[in-house]
DNA sequence: ACAAAAGTGTTCGGGTTACACCCATGG
DNA sequence: CCATGGGTGTAACCCGAACACTTTTGT
């Protein structure tokens, strides 16, 4: 038996929500294997650091992105994903509030970019099946955990929650029922405040209570959305 | 910044149901660390083979076992979580019918073993958390997939089903609803045999029917059991 | 006054829940 | 004939789905 030599990795898969449009946070890799093609953002682990940490550690330095939620999705480790080494990867689900979109500056922002989810290049090693199923964490999960309220501002209106869901989970959804049934949890806290998106009736402006959400849930409810 | 040495390992919570009740397979330690604490099965991935195989030829080689059910459960890597070198640890979370419930020839049987999950031992490294994960995971995904049936011999009663679910979810059911709703997905097959369990009127055996079963979820169908 | 988006209540039906008695067998 | 577990139907209730008009603002 020969001694072991794997490589471990992280890698991150970031949604962002900007403009009605599902991102996802992508580099430029600039070595070889793949070089000049988009990967998504990570590395290896240091020796020392825990693999939350190296994700963190990953994702600041090659985006200068924090992440409002962060969470392990899978490990992928194919011996062949790698072309050159053994590579394990172990891969991380993050999502992005639109107050930290900001990506590295300009000087040297063209090899880092959010991408929309519809219009992706070729990505390196197996990071597209990585992808795909990272959006079906982010599809499952929205009905079962009120994660969508961390790729939206702090304050939002309740036409950008709906629309996050109807785009996300890509189906209808009816405007009545929605607010009725999460209003209905009593974890959103309604402010008073107003925006006028340009024209229409101004709307109110939302904020989600993670305190109490946290309180309900430890008594047994169960945040659900079909 | 130093090269990178993590050893990578997998480790498997293995599930079986005998008796009526929930067991967990469970190996002695004979090296160091831990050495005679009892571990989950497991150990070093080899340089070629993928994460699967090396779950399934640990149980092969460690417990003789093989899983009728198989899947990752979660990577745990921190780093202080082996006293020794920096190991990671990617998990597995597999069910055993009781027909394959046989483990190492009885001579040296003393070295692995099923443990009522109610009665276990203190374990080694931070296996205990990963068996509390794994609760988790089989409590949940009893209730959204019909994993149930790889802890149930083929032929089934559906008392056996019932006191199943009854055991692991730790609630009681409805005998009649529970029936009806089961029936009602049509993924059961009802057999002519009847058995007599000592007393009472004798019962009628199922079949899970796992075509049918694949077949409604490509149509949409969800198996769901509250 | 018109266009655009926000806000709101009621009805209907299907599915889940609750519930109790008879049946077949072995001892 | 008694004890034990197996098998079955119905009524009440609740929640989710369907559905349309009024309000507020900007132009």
């Amino acid at each position: 038996m020969t001694i072991q030599n794997i490589k471990v990795a992280v890698d991150a898969v970031v949604f962002g929500y900007k403009d009605k449009v599902l991102n996802i946070l992508l580099i430029k890799r600039d070595i070889e294997p793949f070089k000049n093609s988009w990967a998504l953002p990570g590395g290896l682990v240091l020796e020392n650091e825990s693999l939350e940490d190296a994700v963190e550690r990953e994702l600041r330095e090659e985006t200068n992105v924090t992440v409002d939620y962060l969470e392990q999705l899978y490990s992928f480790g194919q011996p062949e994903r790698d072309p050159r080494n053994r590579v394990i990867s172990i891969t991380y689900f993050g999502l992005v509030k639109p107050e930290h979109h900001k990506i590295k500056a300009d000087t040297d922002a063209n090899d880092v970019a959010w991408f929309d989810i519809n219009k992706l290049p070729e990505l390196a090693f197996d990071h597209m099946s990585i992808l795909e199923m990272a959006k079906k964490r982010l599809r499952n999960k929205l009905t079962y955990e009120p994660i969508g309220f961390d790729l939206l501002a702090d304050k939002f209106l309740f036409s950008d929650l709906e629309k996050l869901y109807t785009t996300i989970l890509d189906k209808q959804i009816d405007r009545r029922n929605f607010r009725k049934k999460i209003l209905s949890f009593g974890i959103l806290e309604e402010l008073q405040e107003k925006v006028s998106e340009g024209r229409g009736r101004p709307a109110n402006l939302f904020k989600f209570n993670q305190k109490q959400y946290f309180k309900l849930k430890k008594e047994g409810f169960l945040f659900d959305i079909k």
